[in-house]
DNA sequence: TTGATAATATAATAATACAATATGAATGAT
DNA sequence: ATCATTCATATTGTATTATTATATTATCAA
């Protein structure tokens, strides 16, 4: 984490960056337990206020966890937190829903390609799909169809078997549970586009990796639409 | 956010959201004023501390910003904080190298094919990649085309104009950093790969997308060597 | 008008005190 | 000896108060 360089406005910012700094030297793993607020606040020289106000922060987001007596202790990090938050965050502002489109599109066409790997040697991954695409079908309102749908996609970075992709991936998705509400909204019949997955692991099944990119393409070019 | 049923450990916590709710329910946006810390600290009839934990909190993860006289105000989304997160995550969970590799090929390979376009419209960018490799070439030192070298990877992404990518490669780069010492320190002579550079950007100006993402793959790939 | 300077509001930090609570040890009952 | 209970203690949780730093606004002089 090179944030030591970055200008830092106040005291409990640059104290949260030196905890997580402390997590990771001596690689503390979850559950494991931290010096106490007081013994933080010796350490880094600052009041126990500022120690505070950092760990908290860094407890809402997971990365924490804190308990009388218990102390604090190393949280785990999960991307459900976060997303949460940003969740709100995007709740207020609007991104630019092209450019996180177009995100989407090139971490998914460039997954494909170690998919399609994966799936030659592993043809339970074809099947798992399938199972996916199966639930899709019989989804008995939009809001599960979204579900699903989002489970389709993530399990397709995730069939990549590359986390950083899956983390980013994750993080994503709160952008467009808020798309697939809109389109949802404006096309009515939700069901219509089942095809579309099922021709995309058809495609990988069968090794054409340039036309599952070109399907995926399309697929995420819905989109797109409501604008 | 159906926050309030949930079962709620601590003040500071719930305190958070309620500001949260606040800023719904008076459907703030971004920049608009909030009550001073004081105000909160009446109107929720708690402690300026607690209430300080929460707005800390919140000002974490960017969903408020304070300053002295301006007070509290809504914040907006940055994608630096996302990643900034995701870098922890990252560091935590050691993904192996090759992972990580595979996850700058797919966005530099994608954004290839933004950047294409826009060099089209803009002959200015070819012009900037070509002064970056000029810096390259005239390096005196290891430290010093490493630096360079980041930086070209950085303006190649930037120039998709997607910032998402931008933000999602900057913390990359940190592990790449590591990567580049290590393979110099093997490989001594770190001038070789400038011709690589020149390369791909030519490839971009005269329109030829698969060769300069072959080249890209190619050029990355030399990462792979120090295993 | 412009530029400097002072006043002021507000966040930033600190010190301190006490309350609440989970933990683990001591105690006691069976 | 084993199990449950009690209790002391360490540590977080909350509150109060004071001081400092800083950005905005107002004032005044050139």
């Amino acid at each position: 984490m090179n944030d030591k360089t970055v200008k830092r406005k106040n005291l409990s910012e640059e104290v949260a960056s030196r905890i997580k700094s402390y997590i990771i030297e001596n690689s503390l793993r979850m559950g494991d337990r931290l010096p106490t607020e007081f013994e933080f606040a010796e350490l880094f020289g600052v009041s126990r206020v500022i120690i505070r106000e950092a760990t908290k922060a860094l407890g809402f987001l997971g990365i924490l966890n804190s308990a009388p007596k218990r102390g604090l202790t190393v949280g785990e990090v999960d991307m459900k937190r976060v997303t949460q938050y940003l969740g709100f965050h995007f709740a207020l502002n609007d991104y630019p829903r092209e450019k996180l489109l177009k995100t989407r599109m090139i971490l998914e066409v460039g997954a494909l390609g170690e998919v399609i790997e994966k799936m030659a040697r592993d043809p339970e991954i074809y099947s798992r799909f399938r199972g996916i695409i199966s639930t899709l079908e019989t989804s008995r309102d939009a809001d599960e169809f979204i579900r699903h749908d989002m489970e389709f996609h993530r399990a397709l970075i995730e069939a990549s078997d590359i986390d950083p992709l899956v983390a980013f991936n994750d993080l994503l998705d709160v952008f467009f549970r808020r798309f697939r509400e809109e389109i949802l909204e404006v096309q009515g019949d939700w069901k219509v586009n089942v095809q579309g997955h099922r021709n995309i692991i058809d495609a990988l099944r069968d090794g054409k990796l340039t036309e599952a990119q070109e399907l995926i393409r399309l697929h995420l070019s819905n989109y797109k639409k409501a604008d």
